[in-house]
DNA sequence: GACGCATGCAAGTAGTTGCTTGCATCACTC
DNA sequence: GAGTGATGCAAGCAACTACTTGCATGCGTC
């Protein structure tokens, strides 16, 4: 069937699939087209649509596969308890920033259509990052009631904030004219205010 | 000529310009029609491109529009030194989340069409942001050579770090269900954990 | 070698898009 | 009252969009 051109290994729907997280990044969702993904995917328009039916739902299968295994694979680490809070804090920003920076431009692209998703892709997105904050959050909740942390501090808010230093941080660093710092420095400095901003103790330095 | 509409007051290019803003924030740049702002303007189409020659032109001055004279406003502010540091802080970060939270639709789709905006645009909106922060950033440096800021904290990005919270949490404040708490205690949360990261003394409480 | 299945190819449909053209109508000014 | 400029209206254009249909081709299996 694959006359001579020079395709990628793999069935045509993972092709697929592989192509259009690339071009809904590059374009954004509601200008990329179809026809530039099967492009990209080095396959035919009409086998899109015979795997996926429609171009909403070749979103949904994108964005299961983009997201939903990279969380099952963290999710089942049991140990987190031994750890220090001070690492556990360390570790959740070091790799929630990675991961953000990994996957920015589709990141970018769905908070800026996040108001046009349906409520399936809404559902897939909750269902990766909430347990993965949750993870944090009870951490948090465990050590204040050992009085580590402040009590007037919200456990919850502390998670969400520090997610958005580094979701915005990871947006700046893509461009790397707007960020006026080596992307590592602001990482640490985040976790470094998180943590002088919470804990009852002032930690030690990470680094300068 | 303006047979028996209701039309707002206005030249139509005001009118186009104030429609515009709530199209491109409600659909996304990409997918806002010209046919869809003119109808929202009370105008006919073709005076859209009459006053504006092309699409990405009325878009320039929307943003030109609608973020250079809410800068201009604050930037010639001259007091802002015989307050308090914790005062600066707390004012810089209440006016940029409730600014934000106004233009949050808008704000939103830019983010996700950065990547898109020609240089003009580009520059437009690095022309609003820019000084805006600097004057806090100036603020916390002051501050440092004074030893009231731990002399590690980079001021710079203590002040990326605030609008990276008071964005995002301004993102989650618009989908109401996403927020497990009032906006307003996220803002002061956000305050509270910027001073406590920040300074040497503790700083008195917010409210809980 | 007959069957089923995945895929390619060519063509087409109905709708939308940015933008243009030609002409008429109003308001205002000298 | 003639000229000027801003606007409206109707029509259209060429390109593009998501998606469909009909048919052919190859691959693996029994």
């Amino acid at each position: 069937m694959n006359t001579s051109s020079q395709s990628p290994p793999g069935t045509a729907a993972e092709r697929l699939l592989d192509a259009a997280v690339v071009v809904f990044a590059r374009e954004g969702i509601s200008k990329a087209t179809t026809r530039e993904i099967a492009k990209e995917a080095g396959v035919n328009e009409v086998t899109l649509f015979r795997n996926f039916q429609t171009k909403q739902g070749l979103l949904a299968a994108v964005l299961e596969r983009a997201f939903l295994p990279t969380l099952a694979g963290d999710a089942n680490e049991p140990e987190g308890k031994a750890v220090k809070l001070e690492e556990a804090v360390r570790a959740f920003a070091t790799e929630d920033f990675e991961r953000k920076r990994r996957n920015i431009a589709l990141m970018r692209v769905l908070v800026g259509e996040s108001h046009r998703l349906g409520e399936h892709e809404s559902a897939i997105l909750a269902r990766i990052f909430h347990p993965w904050k949750e993870r944090l959050a009870n951490r948090l909740r465990e050590a204040r009631s050992k009085g580590l942390i402040r009590q007037e501090v919200d456990p919850a808010m502390v998670v969400d904030q520090l997610v958005a230093m580094t979701f915005v941080g990871a947006l700046r660093a893509e461009k790397s004219g707007v960020m006026g710092y080596p992307p590592e420095k602001y990482l640490n400095a985040s976790i470094d205010l998180i943590l002088h901003g919470i804990l009852v103790r002032r930690p030690k330095r990470t680094s300068k």
